[in-house]
DNA sequence: GAGGAGATCGTCT
DNA sequence: GACGATCTCCTCT
């Protein structure tokens, strides 16, 4: 099993209460095609309340995954015991073990019945970077926390997200993304991201060239490798 | 810095 | 029994 921190007993910030202001995006936001969800996402707030306190990220890359037209989706068979939650109501998280080692964080699209979701594969961390260093088995010195190749450990690639926010399928898998009572949110905060890229997703093998990856273009925290830009 | 191999286990056939 | 939406470590250049 993945090694996840648990719970600390960490007091709340003063700052969190600023980021808990941001307006949680509403189920109709994620009621729709996955190729326009996927892309809205960027720029907004990941959320995370865990021990009494938050950790933020803002999204910086994510990838569309769709139904039975989509090879590499974990619906195209149809419905399992494991990917329930993406024939769901829209705005809940699908996560998933991958390899057998790795938690993986989507958030489900479309109305209910329909199959189709988003996975987050990297965040610029913006609040509480001491615990996601220590989720990550990282030793991050405060030093660190302005050194952009030490931070993107933290949460680059989908799994190091999962891990940084110590986010698991027994725990997290089913929540509902647009509430904040979930412990899992994503908020708006008006930040304005002009520039967006496509290109094709990343280490899948099945409907490899189709372009439904999407991500902020020099933004340090985006995979640089493996994929093909438009 | 780049590339390759190994780890590891839930899910599906 | 095979596969996989990944990551880390090690080796080579």
């Amino acid at each position: 099993m993945p090694k996840v921190l648990l719970a600390s007993s960490s007091a709340p910030r003063r700052g969190d209460a600023l980021w808990e202001r941001a307006a949680p995006l509403s189920r109709k936001f994620f009621d729709r095609d996955p190729r326009l969800v996927a892309p809205c996402l960027l720029g907004k707030l990941l959320l995370r309340r865990i021990g009494g306190g938050l950790l933020v990220g803002r999204i910086v890359e994510t990838e569309a995954y769709l139904g039975a037209d989509d090879a590499a989706a974990h619906a195209a068979a149809g419905r399992t015991q494991r990917n329930a939650v993406l024939f769901g109501p829209p705005g809940h998280a699908y996560v998933y073990l991958t390899y057998g080692l790795h938690y993986c964080l989507n958030v489900s699209c479309l109305p209910e019945g329909d199959a189709g979701c988003v996975l987050f594969r990297a965040l610029a961390p913006l609040a509480g970077f001491s615990f996601m260093a220590r989720a990550r088995g990282l030793k991050l010195y405060r030093g660190d926390f302005s050194d952009p190749r030490k931070m993107r450990l933290l949460s680059s690639g989908p799994a190091r997200l999962c891990q940084a926010l110590a986010i698991t399928r027994a725990e997290n898998n089913g929540t509902d993304m647009t509430s904040r009572e979930s412990g899992v949110w994503i908020a708006d905060d008006d930040y304005q991201q002009r520039e967006i890229r496509t290109s094709t997703r990343i280490g899948i093998t099945k409907s490899a060239r189709l372009p439904l990856r999407y991500y902020i273009p020099g933004n340090p925290y985006v995979s640089q490798k493996r994929a093909s830009s438009q």
